[in-house]
Order: C-alpha cells, then structure tokens, then sequence
DNA sequence: TTGAAAGCGCTAACAG
DNA sequence: CTGTTAGCGCTTTCAA
C-alpha cells in the first residue's frame, strides 16, 4: 500500500477548508452550506477520493468483516456454505476473511485468535474434527464477539446455530425407498459415535418402524467411502440377493455400492435401488443419475450470515439463541 | 467488537509506565530494562493482551491481507486454489480477504474497490468471463498494488501470472492414447475463442502430427459439456466405430461420453480408450475410474501467493514480471 | 456554517 | 532506560 491514497487531510489542504469539513460534506452532514458540499464532493470524485477503511475501522469500533473457520475449503459442502456466505455478506456491506482449519485443532484456535485480532465483528465457525476444547470459541464470545456455528456445532457452547436434519433427511430417503416398493433395505452408515451417523441412522430405522418393517441389524453396515465399498466387496455381494434397496449415508458411499451391483449384474433400479445423501455434483453424473437428500449448503450458509447480522445489528436485544435447523429435501434422479 | 479489548495504555496506566515502554517491551526492543519488560511481558499475558491489528495496519502502512477476486467458489478447481493459497499465505504471516465475483464484470469492479478501500498489501486475481475492461486492475497497479493474476489471465495488463499449460496437458493426454495404441483420436472440444478451448486442440493436433497421424476436421467437436454430449448423442455413436479414442477438453465430458458409449455395448478401455482434462473428484468415482491431466489448482494457489508476497517483500526489486507456467501431470487411471 | 482538538490503538523519533 | 509527542486517516464533540 502505497502512501499514494489520497485521504481527507489532503482534500482540505488543497481546497482550503478543514478535514472536518470534508469529512461532513462526504456525509452528507446537514450542517453544511450546499456550495461548500458541492465543492468537495466533486472534488472527491474527480481525484477519486476513496475513504480508507481501516481508520474507519479503528474509529468506529467495527469492522463490518465477518470471520470464517472451516475445516476445508476443497468439499463442495464448505465450499457452497462459502459461497452462500459470502453472497449475502456481500449484499449487507459486509466482509469476508476467511481461514481454513484443516481439521487441526491447534490451527482453529490460532485462526479465531487472528480473526479477533483483526476485530471482526463476529464469527462463523463450523469447528474441526480434532476440536475436543472449545475455550476459544467461549473467549471470543464473552468478550462480546458473537459467534454462529453452523453444521459442525459444538454443544457445550450456548449460542446461535445452524445445522442439517439428518434425521429427518434419512427418514425422508428410506421413505422414498419404501414408497418405491422396497422392504429389504441396506443402510451404508457411518460410525454412530459422529452425530451424522446416529442421527442418519435413526431417521432410517424410524422410516423402517413406521411402515412396520423388520429393522435387521445386519441391514445396517459401517462403510462410509467408495474405498470401503470396494473393500467389502464380496460381503456386499453376498447381501445383495437378500435387499432391494440401499440407503447410504453419503454419496460417493452410494455411487460405490452402485456400480459394484452393476458390475455383477443388477440392474439399477429395476432390481435394487440406490439412494444417497448430500448431493454433491458427482449425483448428476452417476450412472444412472442417483437419487439423494440435497444438503443445501448455499442456504445455510446464508443462513448463518443472516442470523450473526441479525445479532450485530441488534446487540441490544435480548440474547435468546436460536437452533435453525436445515431440512434437506429429496432429490429424485433415475436409480429409484 | 466490545470496547472490552485490553490496550497498551490500559497496560501502561496500571502498571504506571508510559504505553511506549509498554510497546517497547513487547517487542523486545533493545532499550529496555530486562524487569520493566518481565514486568510488563507477564502482565500482558496475565490479561491475555493482543494487539489490534487494525490499529497496526493503518500505524505500519502494511495490512498482512491479501485480497482475493475469484469467479466462482464452488467450483473444485477454484476451491483447490484458494485453499493453496490460504494454507501459504497463513504459513507467511498473512491472511486472505475473499470476495466472489460470480462471473459479474460489475461485481468484480466492486469487489476490487472494497479490497482497496480496505488496503489489502496486494491482488490475486482470476478474471470473470464477463470482464471486458481491466481499467479497475490496472488501476490498483498504478496506484502500488500489486496483483498476481491466476488461471483467467489478462493478457493486456503486464503483470505476474499463475497458468496451467494447456497445450502441454493436451498433448501428453493424447500422445497417451497414442502410446496405449489408439490412432483414431476423436477430440470433444471447447470453443476455440476460448483460450483453454484454442491451446487444448492446438496441443490434441501436436501429438497427433508428431505421430504421423492425419488430423480429420470430423474428428473434433465443439462438446464440452455432459448435457451437450446427452444431446449429440446419436451424432457421437454414429463415429463410434471409426474411432477407438477420445480426449475430452473436461472430465465430466469425459464421463458423459464414457457412460454414452457403454450403454451402447463399446467395452471402455478395450474397444476405445478415454481420457479427460481436470481430474476433479469425479474421475475417481467414473466407471471405469477415468484417466486425465490433473490441473493442480492447490499448487496453482501457492504459487500465486509466493509471488505476490515475494513482490511484496522486495518492494524495490526491478520490476521484471513473470508467467509462470504450472505443467498438468498425466493420471493414469483404467479408462485408457 | 465551519474549524480546532481529541481520540480510536499503536509506534517511532526525539528528548531527557 | 523511559517518557513525550506526533501521527497513521477518520469522526465527532465543542467552540466560534
């Protein structure tokens, strides 16, 4: 940065009148002659008089710049709750400074610590993998910095958040297996000790209950990546002739599973159908196109965005937090 | 940002030095009595003192902020670069202020100004599509703002430059085919207004005239999109059997032909052999799993940074500005 | 209607 | 070794 901005003080000298006088007539300041207004505002323009937004910052106590912790930029999830952030920010004069985790605890607290050092105005966190401690997210918050957690929430920490319905996005997938004929139905879950799993696969068996099937507990299997597809292979096949539909509990888990079947014969969805859960870009390019429960990270990332400006905007009002839950909704492509 | 944040004149009035010293002895500076600053050092922490960053910023004439314009965040590749970029940058001492120009000229020029106003130290930018005018960048340079541009370069304003060879990344995937044994290459194409569009067929032809194989005009389409290959569908199977590879410009049109082809009974890699540009996450998830040229963006995104803070840091170094050229390496996978 | 002065939080040149 | 002062760019009393 160049000393070559040109600031008030400037624009006073040569024009001859105060840096309070600019400053006013920039404003719009009613106590200010028409003519003197004019003067400086064309004057302004004409030298491309552009206010420098950190003084303003410093004078003003606030930045209107929002901070970011995600665990990783590169998931299509993170990347539209970003790109949903990012949007409305923008449209609400705010700004964006964004830092990534990495899953790393140690890099989380560093992060909030810089992004408070910088003195943004709040927080938009969705906490790493490895965060067991949450000090440093209650510090920011005590000391007046409101923070929004969004997906990955923490559960200690009292405040506003937005996150999924996995239960309810799971029910809604079975469902949808069932209502297309299905009564032997395969869940690829994830591990229950992470709150997606239980949950995904609570909505499963509360799916299976409500329409009076059997829930077997060898119908539900931990395999949550295409590798692990591939290395259960056999066992998967061996399953195969007793099911007629699977719900996985991601994606690319669900692509896996779907071309394993294929490849020994089945006909996908005339003999078993699939359904998966996200909705990432590569549902589309299935083959067949996989059916899913849309995770709608660009809405929540508004979402979040809107509920921190809202609290920024009203510090006054009374705290009650509030839990805005997302409800994905079902995505019906060809392999059901 | 509550006025609950500790200063160093807080610091000095109760521990009755004067805010200097207490400066002074935070950083270490030479002429400072080893008890004043233990003194003031254990106190510091003691109450969890930070310094305010923007009060540093507008003091030092130096944010530590690098401002980023990119077109799209949900996008994989754009999303690997920032994350490059992030990952260097935080490890330099800097942070990233993001801003999405959703492929808007208007919006990028705005963007460009809000960076500025918050004097950021420099510019990484990749240009929308619908960017026509460069007076905005252009203008940032002249001021002393530096700008690295990335992947969408501007070819009218000199500056430093992050690029994938294209040509480059096309002739190996098609000198590939041609070592795997194809000889009738058919290359689905980008327009050739577009750069990426012209350097990928230009490489495509290389290899071929290297090989002594005729370059047929029929054997390159303008298709580079899933939804163009559904829709030429009829087009792409009548060639079929003249041909016994494809490059694709991308990988999902890679796919798409893929998945055109085998429903069609051709055995993919046996009869003809397939290979995309890109390698985002679905070439893994393709059956079978997809070769391509792998684009690289997270080292992209690094690279960008290390030359703006290389620029940054040497400030008085003869300008010479550099392109540099990242080579996409070829991922051998069972497609081809 | 305008200007002078103080101050946001920090540092650095200059005194002492 | 430490304090005083001025100033980064801006706004906002307070006085005139």
């Amino acid at each position: 940065m160049k000393p070559s901005h040109i600031t008030i003080k400037d624009i006073a000298r040569i024009l001859g009148v105060s840096p309070s006088t600019v400053s006013r007539a920039l404003k719009d300041h009613p106590d200010i002659s028409e003519e003197t207004r004019n003067l400086v505002k064309t004057f302004a323009e004409k030298v491309k008089y552009r206010p420098n937004a950190l003084a303003l910052s410093l004078r003003k106590q606030k930045t209107n710049t929002l901070g970011l912790i995600i665990p990783e930029i590169v998931h299509h999830f993170f990347s539209s709750v970003i790109s949903g952030m990012e949007d409305l920010a923008y449209g609400e004069g705010y700004h964006m400074m964004i830092c990534q985790s990495n899953e790393n605890y140690y890099r989380e607290v560093i992060n909030t610590q810089a992004l408070l050092d910088h003195r943004v105005d709040g927080l938009l966190v969705s906490i790493s993998k490895t965060t067991k401690e949450f000090n440093h997210l209650q510090t920011a918050i005590d000391n007046g910095t409101p923070v929004v957690f969004f997906d990955r929430i923490c559960d200690e920490i009292e405040t506003d958040r937005v996150i999924t319905d996995d239960f309810e996005g799971a029910r809604v997938a079975t469902e949808h297996l069932i209502e297309c004929g299905c009564k032997k139905i395969l869940h690829l879950a994830a591990p229950k000790h992470l709150l997606i799993g239980k949950k995904r696969y609570e909505g499963y068996c509360h799916a299976l209950k409500s329409h009076n099937i059997e829930i077997k507990e060898e119908f539900t299997l931990k395999c949550d990546t295409r590798e692990e597809v591939l290395t259960m292979r056999q066992h998967l096949l061996d399953i195969a002739p007793e099911i007629d539909g699977v719900f996985a509990v991601n994606d690319s888990t669900a692509i896996a599973i779907m071309q394993v079947l294929q490849q020994n014969g089945y006909k996908i969805p005339d003999q078993i159908k699939v359904i998966g859960f996200g909705d990432g870009p590569n549902a589309t390019i299935a083959s067949p196109p996989l059916s899913t429960v849309e995770q709608k990270g660009y809405e929540m990332g508004r979402e979040a965005v809107r509920m921190l400006i809202q609290r920024l905007e009203n510090p006054t009002a009374p705290i009650n937090y509030q839990t805005k839950i997302i409800t994905p909704t079902l995505k019906k492509r060809s392999s059901t």
